[in-house]
RNA sequence: GCCCCGUUCGUCUAGCCAGGUCAGGACGCCAGGUUUUCAUCCUGGUAACAGGGGUUCGAAUCCCCUACGGGGUACCA
């Protein structure tokens, strides 16, 4: 019997949540929910100066919208709360504590100008490191280069402290990420990073690993960009003891813009206008508004399959996916190395096969509202799923289908000029009423009576249909495209029909 | 600068670990067909193993170097 599986999301209230953390979010969900595991959302609200007010609540509405469940969390409660950092604040000093006392960890009182002079004599020594290591440390005020009461005795003042990690010397670290296989770091090459900060509150490192071993974490699924702390984690697991139960690492790939260099940041959404956050987001002190995937009009199940396969695959040529078929076929095996480049185009076109895919009753619902924000009473529902059928294959979006129906609800105010320009002839005016007058003649007034008496007369005429069949379209819809003209007659009515027609006969000539 | 990770059509990617297929699919784009129009749909086309060395009968696949891309290098996460 393995242990049980479990994976936590641990955002930082700093901000929307990107989608890229939403990918990240999905597959820890995926590969909790494939192996029966529990699924935990963590915040880490450690850095006090970057909170900003309404993130975490936007981050659970994401997640709500998105479908992604979580087992234990801020919002569910669980065994190992509280799961917000900054409620867990008493916990983490006897842990960097311990480390000092197995000379692990030291306590630091530099200030940040001293810092500062210490990187630029390094840079100036053209030292290989510039950072605070074992090379540098020395020359630092710290409990390792000043003597035992001196520092005692700005502990007991009340002197600002931070720990930092003592990073050792010799045999380099290696360890094994899922993703990524093996990696191995020689220890020169880091740095003592701080692990309990002067305002009492541990860095990401030291509160990162000692939630995820508190909180029974067994696999860690995140960006790639914690891939170079990566080695720093496993020596605080090593140093706490706790090496036998470490979580399993899987870094993720980044999401890369669709243009140009670098990773997919709010700019690119703004300067090539689509989505980069889930839901749309009003900045608290700007009031800048950024578009959501939610606001455009994308349906949750499409935004969540177009991101699974950012970056992973089955192996299969399938491309839709329910997330029952996401959960059981996810590995994180198949996930990709390299960071995909965000396509908005292949975006919309998931939307586009759901909306197709789903049923006329559920969008017709979606587009009865639509058609109530335009101002117009909202018809049977018999009559509008009939409206989406005829169009949705032609949209994206369910609010796209206003635009290719409207002619439904309203009669055109206007004739698409380009269009009169090029096929409405001389003769097309007396054409259009010969052929109302066969139109009005049908009984019943449906789509293939209509069609056929249309036919016949206009063979017997020997005009073509398309001759007919563009001047009336300007006369019912106002342009020359659009779904089947007999059927929109039928739809409209006769008496509508020919209303429209007439119309548009007097007023274009 | 230094450290880590990566590199297959314009984009997402399959194939790589266990070398041998005309390097496959999707998005986009282009062309043709269907249609009363447009869209859908169908058919076809476009286009890639970053470069160089090895190893091997044979390399996209294994090894090395270079280039390029990404990330990291905070008392941010």
């Amino acid at each position: 019997m393995t242990k049980d599986i479990r994976v936590r999301f641990a955002p930082s209230p700093t901000g929307p949540l990107h989608i890229g953390g939403v990918r990240t979010a999905l597959y820890n969900y995926l590969f909790a929910r494939h192996n029966k595991g529990k699924m935990i959302l963590r915040i880490e609200d450690t850095d006090q100066a970057r909170f900003v007010p309404g993130a975490e609540e936007y981050i659970v509405e994401a997640f709500k919208w998105c479908g992604i469940e979580f087992d234990e969390g801020i919002e569910n409660g669980g065994p190992f709360g509280p799961y917000r950092q900054s409620e867990r604040k008493g916990i983490y000093l006897d842990y960097a504590a311990e480390l000092v006392r197995k000379g692990h960890a030291y306590y630091a009182f530099d200030t940040p100008e001293a810092l500062e002079k210490m990187r630029k004599e390094l840079e100036e020594e053209g030292a290989r490191y510039t950072s605070y290591n074992a090379h540098s440390r020395m020359r630092m005020k710290n409990s390792l280069s000043m003597p035992n009461d001196e520092v005692k005795r700005r502990l007991s003042a009340g002197e600002p402290y931070v720990i930092r990690i003592r990073i050792p010397e010799g045999e380099p670290i290696r360890f094994h990420d899922m993703i990524r296989k093996d990696v191995e770091v020689d220890p020169a090459t880091l740095d003592d990073k701080v692990l309990y900060k002067s305002d009492g509150m541990p860095t990401y490192h030291l509160a990162n690993v000692v939630d995820d071993h508190l909180m029974k974490i067994t696999h860690v699924i995140r960006g790639e960009e914690w891939l170079p702390s990566l080695p720093l984690h496993v020596l605080l697991y090593r140093y706490l003891g706790w090496e036998d139960s470490m979580p399993e690492f899987a870094h993720l790939p980044l999401l890369l813009k669709p243009d140009g260099k670098g990773k997919l940041s709010k700019r690119d959404g703004d300067r090539l206008g689509f989505p980069v956050f889930p839901l749309q987001w009003t900045d608290p002190k700007s009031g800048e508004v950024s578009k959501g995937y939610r606001e455009d009009g994308y349906f949750p199940d499409a935004f969540v399959n177009m991101l699974a396969l950012l970056g992973w695959n089955p192996g299969t040529e399938q491309e839709i996916f329910s997330i029952e078929e996401l959960i059981s076929q996810f590995s994180i095996e198949r996930v990709n190395r390299s960071g995909a480049r965000f396509d908005p185009e292949k975006t919309k076109w998931f939307n586009h096969q759901y909306l197709v895919n789903k049923s006329d009753a559920e969008i017709a619902n979606e587009f009865a509202s639509i058609v109530a924000s335009k101002g117009y009473q909202v018809p049977g529902t018999g009559f509008l799923e009939k409206v989406v059928n005829l169009v949705k294959e032609r949209v994206n979006f369910v609010h796209e289908i206003w635009d290719q129906a409207s002619f439904f609800f309203v009669a055109p105010e206007t004739y698409d000029e380009k269009t009169v320009k090029k096929r409405w002839k001389e003769n097309t005016g007396q054409l259009l009423k010969e052929v109302l007058e066969v139109i009005t003649a049908s009984d019943p007034f449906e789509r293939d009576p209509i069609h056929d008496k249309v036919a016949a007369y206009l063979e017997e005429k020997e005009i073509g249909m398309g001759q007919v069949m563009i001047g009336m379209r300007i006369c019912l819809v106002g342009s020359g495209t659009g779904p089947d003209l007999f059927t929109i007659m039928e739809m409209i009515g006769k008496e509508e029909t020919v209303e429209r027609m007439e119309k548009g006969i007097q007023k274009i000539g």
